[in-house]
DNA sequence: CTTATACTTGACATAAGTGTAAACTTTCCT
DNA sequence: AGGAAAGTTTACACTTATGTCAAGTATAAG
């Protein structure tokens, strides 16, 4: 359970663009700017770019811009472009130990059912999460401060139902 | 972002143990209960022994069993032994692109502080489930529901301000 | 219509994660 | 003692993720 590096660069080349001036970036430019080889964010911005986030434009004068505004493309997008979701459906049939398939298939899984709500929770955050927010100082903080309020103050209360 | 192998299979070990009879039970039974190959077992039960969270018994009528009763083992505890957390102090050092530091080291990072708020977020509900609340059929569901309410809801509520 | 600029593609090298194998140590039973 | 049952350790093969390289294609300027 661990963000991958394809996800930070990733994002962080989008938030770029995002930050830049209306017309196409250049590659040059936002390796540059990231402090990543060319090479790499090339690979990053053609994922992103075959995802429809981004669009580029070939040829001299050329380079890549976001495809929609950054208030509407959610970090969820994002991330789930260049990482995959925490769990996905396939996740219990890539699971089955030696078997043919997971021994708990047919009962009752809690922790699957564990999985299913820590990844509902994440997504419904970077859903909400757009690349504007990311641009603009604290706006994280704040949209983030309620649902971990929510979260934390859950604990004590919950704890005692038991 | 995924859950790994090592977290699911991990903590399957360990809800068996958890439901399992008073008294050490041995590796052929853990791992036939859950399809793997012993030894597999034997590698995650070996990290579990060494982070505290399962004692083992050597020699004939030998095993492992849980080290604490459990609800006082936190799903926080097995998965951070078995995969670390989704975001960790390193994380930015480690991702410095081609240069000694990262290019946002010195300056306000708002994807530093999604992934705080993120990794917070996660922590605290995993911190309050326990090895207990996994063994009960329901319990995962209502216990995650309230803080999936409040994060759902923040949803329409917030998106207004901007 | 040539050239410099810039994105695109696919193959590759390296590192990290996943899972197996075999030799070893400890303990109990007879 | 001796052997069987059971955990331990280390090294290895395999797979996936990370990052690079080089040759290719498209476009605008001169």
């Amino acid at each position: 359970m661990k963000i991958s590096s394809q996800e930070e660069y990733g994002l962080r080349c989008m938030l770029q663009l995002a930050r830049s001036a209306p017309g196409p970036m250049s590659l040059a430019e936002i390796s540059r700017g990231e402090g990543l080889s060319s090479a790499y964010a090339a690979k990053l911005l053609g994922q992103l770019r075959d995802h429809g986030l981004v669009e580029a434009v070939r040829g001299r004068s050329g380079g890549y811009s976001l495809s929609r505004p950054p208030e509407d493309i959610t970090v969820r997008e994002i991330l789930s472009t260049l990482g995959g979701q925490l769990f996905e459906e396939r996740f219990c049939h890539e699971h089955n130990g030696l078997g043919e398939s997971c021994v708990h298939a047919d009962s009752v899984c809690n922790i699957r059912s564990l999985w299913e709500a820590l990844n509902e929770m994440l997504s419904a955050v970077l859903e909400r999460t757009t690349l504007a927010d990311l641009l603009c100082y604290g706006r994280v903080q704040e949209k983030l401060e309620e649902p971990r309020r929510a979260i934390l103050s859950e604990g004590s209360g919950a704890q005692a139902v038991n």
